[in-house]
RNA sequence: GUCCCCAUCGUCUAGCCGGCCUAGGACACCGCCCUUUCACGGCGGCAACAGGGGUUCGAAUCCCCUUGGGGACGCCA
């Protein structure tokens, strides 16, 4: 039998790092075993389910490279097929309606709540006779067995046992006739002949109920995998509050795709002591049976270390439309300066992330407003004001303008003032770059371009001259 | 509260079918080296088996309890 898993989220919101993994964790399982992966959009809570959130997931995954097979399915367009699943548990028995208000359910959950026992419906209209009352659009209740047990074997978590006693009749389709979610999951994840259900482990409670439906229906379980949750730094479920938390505000915040991949398959996985994988490394080896049973923190340091090693991996060609988009970010078109790729060559060592490129470079393309107020006052001071002038001069006359020469004229500058290199190239620095850090000077010098650079030497001794530093 | 799950450095983890562990790697952090700045790189350092009972010749590894954390308990998914 071939294997096929999915990923299932609900379209409330951005594609979440935690989704990401799961979707991850599905895309790797299925790609090993050359099974299917399968799209399924879980939006049967119309209420909150929106257009734009199945785009933003659509473009996450796209970004993120986990292709699917089959899909994206929209559960609202399966409303017939639970129609029908359910007109047939309750025709078979194994359903029942259920008139009890909202309040009266309330009540119970309180009641129960206050005597400390675990909240459940007390099935009162399972055992209810008599006309039903006038009025009222009952729920639909599934009849969960009373007694015994529901043993889950779990890839990752190992035998897990439910006591159907701790279960209830969970309603499985709503006043209004919608069905909901431990039901349609169920009904899809058997017409769509799903072998492996790998999800989060807020749903490990979820299993025993979806198990006994399946029963009913007279289906076979699929095998399931729990994996654990992220946390965020003060070990609590990772949300909005810890930082950013979309897949697509990595995006934009200047990441690679293979960085954050590579850094959401460790969390819960690994491999002895490797930590660099590609996609396809992680095909070759990953297998969820060794995924790790405890939750995992978040750690954006080491994201930003990894995509560090990416942007150092990544040849400058990769990094072209993504830095590109960066500086576009910043009102920068890369066509008005030096050649894109130089600048990357120069700088890839010195970003974490894109947009830290962006930034780092952006001195390349247009014009600075200010120097970096620290850097001002340590190197644009009077001291500055000689091999300033006497850099200009030679600068101006250089023969050839490229690295080489224009580091052996510096150099020569230094001598002659009787001045270290770097009382040369530090004021060099901060007067073409606005800071006191750049790749380096010559290079720097080099992709400025000769007109650019003498100008704005001559900037920087007007401002030491006019004393605004002061 | 009830049920379920989890527990090795600050973080991700290796180890987990017991001896090779004076517990390894990575990130972060701290030194030193390289150096025209910032980085990169190199070298070194700090730092953990939650606690208590067992089982065993021997436990991070197996069992139990405690503690701590997470999750579920919805006409949300």
């Amino acid at each position: 039998m071939t294997i096929r898993t999915r990923f299932a989220p609900s379209p409330t919101g951005y594609l979440h790092v935690g989704g990401a993994r799961t979707a991850l964790f599905s895309y790797l399982h299925a790609r090993r075993h050359g099974g299917t992966f399968v799209l399924r959009i879980e939006d049967t809570d119309l209420e909150r389910s929106s257009r734009e959130s199945v785009n933003a997931i659509l473009e996450g995954m796209a970004w993120l490279g986990l292709d699917y097979d089959e899909g994206p399915f929209a559960q609202s367009e399966r409303m017939d097929r639970y129609r029908e699943v359910i007109d047939r548990l309750l025709a078979e028995g194994k359903a029942y309606h259920c008139y009890c208000s909202k309040e009266r359910l309330e009540d119970l959950r309180a009641g129960q709540m206050a005597r400390k026992e675990k909240p459940r419906y007390d099935r009162l209209c399972r055992h209810r006779s008599g006309p039903p009352p006038e009025g009222v659009s009952p729920v639909v209740r599934f009849i969960n067995p009373a007694e015994g047990s529901v043993v889950v074997e779990d890839l990752v978590r190992g035998r897990v046992a439910f006591a159907n006693a701790e279960l209830d009749d969970l309603i499985i389709a709503r006043s209004d006739g919608s069905p909901t979610y431990n039901f349609t999951v169920v009904v899809d994840d058997y017409d769509m002949r799903i072998t492996h259900v790998i999800r989060g482990d807020d749903h490990l409670n979820n299993t025993p109920r979806q198990i006994n439906i399946l029963r009913a229906l007279g289906a076979e379980p699929p095998v399931y995998a729990h994996v654990p949750m992220i946390l965020g730094e003060d070990g609590k479920r990772l949300s909005k509050r810890h930082g950013a938390v979309s897949v697509t505000a990595y995006h934009d915040e200047g990441y690679l795709p293979e960085a954050l991949l590579n850094y959401l398959v460790r969390l819960g996985w690994s491999h002895g002591d490797r930590e660099i994988f590609t996609l396809g490394e992680m095909i070759e080896l990953f297998d969820v049976a060794n995924v790790n049973n405890s939750a995992a923190v978040f750690n954006p340091a080491k994201l930003q270390w990894l995509n560090q090693h990416y942007i150092k991996e990544s040849s400058a060609e990769r990094l072209l439309g993504p830095l590109g988009w960066q500086l576009g970010q910043l009102g920068i078109d890369p066509a008005t300066g030096p050649e894109l790729v130089r600048v990357i060559e120069l700088q890839r060592e010195r970003a974490k992330t894109l947009k830290e490129m962006a930034d780092i470079s952006a001195f390349f393309y247009c014009d600075f407003d200010d120097y970096e107020a620290a850097a001002a006052r340590k190197h644009l001071v009077d001291d500055a004001l000689a091999p300033l002038a006497r850099a200009r001069e030679v600068l101006a006359e250089l023969a050839a303008w490229e690295a080489e020469a224009i580091h052996a004229a510096l150099a020569e500058v230094a001598e002659e003032l009787g001045l270290k290199l770097g009382k040369v190239a530090q004021p060099l620095r901060v007067a073409v770059c606005g800071r006191a850090a750049s790749p380096g000077i010559d290079v720097t010098l080099e992709l400025l371009g000769r007109e650019t650079s003498v100008q704005r030497i001559d900037r920087a001794i007007r401002w030491i001259e006019s004393g605004d530093g002061e």
